[in-house]
DNA sequence: ATAAATGCAACATCCATTGTTACATAGACT
DNA sequence: AGTCTATGTAACAATGGATGTTGCATTTAT
């Protein structure tokens, strides 16, 4: 795993289930298919459970399932549940200064800065976990 | 300084040269106003210069001033000057994969973050160094 | 010559993310 | 009950990128 990996490791986590919804994956599973460890796989995907995609079971035969239709998840969705911000400094406020130069830019640059972001979750919206899963696919036999 | 630093810190500085034109400034001085180093300053700088934004003239009485007019010079041009990306992801290729939900699933985001990059560039192209001077600024006398 | 500046390389430090280990807890099966 | 297998979570290690720092060569004005 490298950069964006936490929201590629849920979206593809999720595009996988979408193909075989009633499938229960245990994050050892997913980990070993994504080349990460379980852990990695339950901080990710508990964070999409906290967000309602997903439900998980402890114990024997336990694990991970979506917690509703595939075509109604959108990578938006995935996105804000992770608490990812793509837009660097699009989040948080900017550090007071002293200088005025620097505190009229950073309004003028955050501004920018969030409605980028915005607009790259109306992008996200646009596409459901369903979008994504090709025809040919040796792990969920689909 | 924190995040964002670098174009924060070339933003910051090409206003302020903006507010006084002739003065040629040392990167000791600018270091000292953007409480950094002026090895990073030369650093940064030194892209802008690169770009055709700003001239260096090395030995006593050197230092850093504006390459052109500021009201021509657009935060697009900082930006590109920089080398940075503000959208993660959104430059480089995805790794290939052997898993085609893999492979189809960084092509949608890839292809998303690279929109929104460009969408980006667009709005940064709206401001000039010149928007951002306010009338009052004790750096600059102005 | 000397002083003052950039240019640049090499190294150190910091910080966020990812990876790992360890263990408590919960549920299924015998 | 007891065991096996899974999640949940905390604590720590490893990694990588960005920033900061030091040192020195080079250039230029005085």
């Amino acid at each position: 795993m490298k950069r964006n990996s936490r929201l590629s490791l849920a979206l593809h986590t999720l595009s996988h289930m979408a193909g075989e919804p009633g499938r229960v994956r245990t994050s050892a599973d997913i980990a070993d298919h994504a080349g990460t460890n379980p852990v990695v796989v339950r901080r990710v995907l508990g964070k999409l459970r906290q967000a309602g995609l997903l439900t998980s079971e402890k114990g024997h035969a336990g694990g991970w399932q979506l917690a509703k239709a595939a075509d109604s998840i959108t990578f938006a969705d995935v996105y804000l549940a992770l608490d990812e911000r793509l837009v660097a400094g699009s989040g948080g406020e900017a550090e007071p200064s002293h200088c005025s130069v620097e505190t009229g830019l950073q309004a003028r640059v955050s501004e920018v800065l969030h409605d980028i972001e915005a607009s790259l979750v109306e992008r996200l919206r646009e596409t459901t976990i369903t979008d994504v899963h090709p025809s040919s696919c040796s792990y969920c036999g689909s």
